[in-house]
Order: C-alpha cells, then structure tokens, then sequence
DNA sequence: GCCATTATGCTACTTCTAGTATCGATACCC
DNA sequence: GGGTATCGATACTAGAAGTAGCATAATGGC
C-alpha cells in the first residue's frame, strides 16, 4: 500500500505511453525540427495542452521520452570488459532504433544553450547510467563521464553528419578502442 | 590576373570578416539559441537582408564562420603519432574558443534534420580536414571518419552536457586513447 | 565629374512554432 | 449520483526565420 493514496478525480489513463510512442514515430517520420508539439500530440490523440501539463517543455517531453526509451542499462557480464562491451552495443542499439538516434541528437542540441534543458538531461538521463557504471566498474566519476562523452559523442557525431546510425563495423572497432583503455 | 575580372557595381566591402567576428562573440555572449540573425547582424553593424543576401540560412552563416574560425588543420609531426596528437589538441583548442564550441554544436543539432545544412557541413567544414588526414595518415576513408567521428563527437558532447568545454587532463586521455588505436 | 551597375539599409511582411489562458466536457473513485 | 481533477478545444501571445520592394550609397569606367 504505497504512501500516498490516489488522488480522487479524473485519473491519467496511459497516456504517457500514448505520447511517448507518438513522440518516437513522428521524429522518425518527420525529423527533429518538424516533429512540432502540434503534430506529436495529434499522433497521440491527445490534445496539445494535455502534454504541456504533463511536460514543462517540448524538450523535457523529449528527454522523458528518451528516458523511456532507453529505459534501464543492461550491465551484465562476468568482467569488466564484458560490461563494457555490452553497454556500448546497448547503447548503439538503442541510437540506432527509429526516431531515438534523431530525437537524443535534437534534445542534446536544444540543450547546449539551454542550461535548464540541460539539467534535466543529465539528471534524468544521464546521471542513472553514470551511477550504475561508477557501481559496476569501481572507476571514479570523471572516468566514466569521460567514457560517456566518447560513446555518446561518437555514436551521435555519426547520426548526425550522416543521418544513419554507426554501421556494425565501426561500433566493433567503438568497442575496441574503449576497451582498449578501459578493459 | 584572374579569369573572371572583377564585376562592376558596388563592391562588397570586408563584410564577411565582421559578420564572422560578430556572430561567434554574440553565439559566445547568448547561445547558439539567442543568437539570432537580427542580433548577429546588429552586433556586426549590417541588415539583416545583407546577412541573408550573403549565406542562404542562419545554418549556412554559422557553419562559412565555423569554417573560417578553424582554418587549414595543422597537421605537422614527423610521424603518425605526432600528426594525430597535435590534431586533436588543435580541435580541442578551437572548440574551446569562445562561441566556437557553442556555434558547433548548434549547428550540428540544426544540421540532424537538416539534409541540405549537412551536405554544406560535411562539404564545407568536415571534408578538408578529412582529405587532408587521408593523405597525412594513409588511412581509408572511412577510418579517417571514424576518427573524426571519435574526436569531434567527444569533445562536442562534453560541451553540451556541461556547458564547458572538455580539461585539460580529459584531452589528454582522449590523446591516449585514439593514439592506441591509429597510432 | 558623370553614369551604369550592384550591394546595402530599411521597413514591412509572411509563416511557423513554443508556450499560455480559459472554460466546458468528461471520466473516475467513493 | 456527486465531487474532483484532468482532458479537449479554441484562441491567443511572443519571437524567430526568411522574403519582398524600394530608396540609397559606393565603386569602376568613361
């Protein structure tokens, strides 16, 4: 029996999830730039003021939804390098999914000059992987931002000069060069 | 003498290179987001039609600044190790520099749904220094993209995760790092 | 010095999007 | 069925990208 009781009154149905799914379909199909609040919460069949009371900003509907998306880090294996590995082809898998690659390229970038933006992108996105990584490899918190910065940098910087995800090849030779280092 | 001689009229004036100087110290004063083409053309003492007689969008404007801030890469050493040692610390500095490293990574969110502004960044800013580093290095092109891909998007990301551009010491293990692989 | 030529300055405009306000309708729990 | 809080719909504001039209200014050539 959870502490706080359910407030009486109209209650959300699963919108979140409406929403989400919406978010992801419209930026795969239109782009960034195009997927206008508008246009997601008509996708969704929702109504364009329901998401401004459920999200502060279009980029914090985006970082929820990206958070979702990626939802927790599969941090399995028996060593470090195995760890390491497969976080790194985690996360270019899920780059790499529709609509997430452009969506996590278009917040990342509202969010350089937009220090609230920011906060809340590595507070709700950022933070819970640098925690269970600083857990799981032992390794102080400038290593593993750093290790961050050069996964997400890189696997990004592809996305967004060429527009498609990292092909296989180069996220083997990601995962070299990581491990390479930190192994 | 050169082919086409120089056409009548009303000649342009050094404009380019004072729109340039006004539109990374405004970028570096407001963001990337604040900094509009009025604000830009305001600062450098143009109109802002004159702005857009010269760069067809404000995406074309920051990257023919970003191009000119960088200029021709330095690529001196007497061995692989040294070429590639200095070019990253070379794009670590510049992207340092103040509005450049902002103006980057604007540009390069604007360019994600953006096909025609990232056709003019990878001509116009990427392809140079990946010619020239295909050269320098003997390495396939699609190794030198790697490269480029590993570097610029690192440092890139630290910028707009913090706001700050990367230390000292987190430069020198990206030094480490590449030069383990290309080295 | 005058003229043709071309770029600039200026004002106004269109279009689009983020975000807000208001209010009636609706769905849920009790 | 009633109380309550959310949802839907419409209308609105503010701001920025980009465009149009025209008068004006600066240059080289004569």
């Amino acid at each position: 029996m959870p502490v706080t009781a359910r407030p009486p009154g109209r209650p959300r149905a699963g919108i979140d999830a409406t929403v989400f799914a919406a978010t992801l379909t419209t930026v795969a199909e239109l782009g960034y730039a195009n997927a206008t609040v508008d246009r997601i919460a008509a996708a969704a069949g929702v109504a364009k003021t329901t998401v401004y009371r459920r999200w502060p900003s279009k980029g914090a509907l985006i970082t929820a939804c990206l958070v979702d998306a990626f939802g927790p880090a599969p941090l399995t294996g028996t060593d470090r390098a195995e760890i390491l590995a497969a976080a790194i082809r985690w996360a270019a898998g899920k780059v790499a999914d529709p609509g997430v690659g452009a969506a996590f390229a278009g917040v990342f970038t509202d969010a350089v000059n937009d220090p609230e933006l920011r906060g809340i992108l590595a507070t709700q996105l950022q933070d819970p992987y640098r925690v269970a990584l600083q857990e799981a490899l032992d390794e102080p918190e400038n290593r593993v931002l750093f290790f961050i910065d050069v996964v997400i940098g890189t696997l990004i910087h592809r996305m967004g000069m060429t527009g498609e995800p990292m092909v296989a090849a180069d996220v083997d030779a990601l995962v070299d060069m990581v491990l390479r280092v930190l192994g």
